[in-house]
DNA sequence: CTGACTTTGTGCATCGGTTCACAAAGGGAT
DNA sequence: ATCCCTTTGTGAACCGATGCACAAAGTCAG
């Protein structure tokens, strides 16, 4: 907060921010086997990326390691924690109960490590009193009420694209301000919401790419008109 | 078209590529309307990105609009998909059939726009011969054999974490270059194949980083979407 | 045909992120 | 304590992506 130039500067860069969980989830396994103190090479290789990139991210949450060692790995789990928000319990709710919705409320990620499903929504009657992962489905009716209850403060879209607008503008009005949208749709919300957007189509068509020009070769004679 | 001054370059910048599959939803949908052109202004606030970028990008692929007019709808869905590679068929095989592995296989962006689910694999004998999306689940004792026998491509790993790199292996010994992984583990491949991954949970995150800092920052930093 | 108007395509400045490479810091051995 | 070895933390160069702002290219009305 005072001088720009080393301490716990609260502007980490956003493409830090996105490698955090990938270290804390390299280092959970770490920690799970036992292992006490780890190097930037190490970890890094566990991560999947470079070890120069990781000690510059490492050095925005603060000086955590001892040179000549590396780092200890439960300090860091914790401090990588602290800094994601992690440390708190977080309750979300998933709106849309379909094939991904059961999936997402049965993923390991959501169950753990700071997150609760703390309620979950469908509008289709069939649906709706399905117990799924141990918690009953509520009718999309009491979307508001429920929200407010539970203190769910992340929601979760996996409803059909033609609802996730309409589903969202009500979470939104009901004080929600962080958003994670599996709806192939463009969501519109006021700017101090924050959403995320998870597309696995296009994911898929990103390969599509990349696999179309190995095929094609070096030389790829392609204009066709 | 051929013009060596402006060449339809073949290194269209990752960035760019990511976007296409964003433009070419929109377009899809717009088509649907009967919108026959659209300008770089509308189509940019479809997709959700500022038109200077839309139009940045879209020069990559070549000069598709008309000055004073816009683009053509048609012509342009046309353009991206042949660039992604989405005017070829391709083969997608899903292996494990979980809550996640069915919601993918049922999954729209999946069985439309030049993809199709040719196979699905389990190695739970529970859930093999089990019809989902019109398509029977195959035993992973097959794998090899049935992703030679029907082409396929692309493969969308839904496993377990535990399993994944043992599956991955093996889609890679049979040919495979292209992976789109859901188990969250760093995948080990050769670099001559492609592995895009998606992990749940470091949205859901990423996200609370950003809640927190909301909620608790003395200093609250303006977040841009 | 001319001139007003619209919208593309892009040069350029800028910004954020990545990578290199090394000085600084610490541990351990003697 | 001193020296050597390892590994961090970071300055600086580099690289790609973004956004501004405008000339060029086209449409359309008269």
């Amino acid at each position: 907060m005072k001088s720009p130039s080393h301490p716990r500067d609260r502007g980490i860069p956003e493409a830090t921010v996105a490698r955090l969980p990938l270290y804390l989830r390299a280092l959970h396994l770490m920690a799970e086997r036992g292992i006490a103190t780890v190097s930037s090479e190490d970890l890094a290789s566990a991560a999947g990326v470079n070890s120069a990139k990781l000690r510059k991210d490492l050095s925005h949450l603060g000086s955590y390691g001892t040179r000549g060692v590396g780092y200890d790995v439960e300090y860091l789990v914790y401090q990588i924690s602290r800094e994601l928000g992690l440390t708190q319990d977080w309750a979300v709710a998933i709106v849309g109960i379909g094939n991904l919705g059961r999936a997402l409320a049965n993923y390991g990620g959501f169950v753990s490590r700071g997150f609760r499903v703390a309620a979950m929504f469908d509008a289709d009657p069939e649906v709706v009193g399905d117990t799924i992962a141990g918690l009953n489905v509520e009718h999309i009716d009491a979307l508001e009420a429920a929200i407010k209850r539970r203190g769910v403060s992340i929601v979760v879209l996996a409803t059909p694209a033609a609802a996730a607008q309409e589903v969202c503008d009500r979470v939104v009005a009901a004080g929600v301000t962080s958003i994670l949208n599996f709806a192939p749709v463009v969501l519109t919300v006021p700017d101090t919401v924050d959403v995320r957007k998870v597309d696995l189509s296009i994911e898929l068509q990103i390969l599509a790419f990349h696999e179309q020009r190995k095929a094609g070769g070096p030389l790829m004679a392609v204009d066709t008109q």
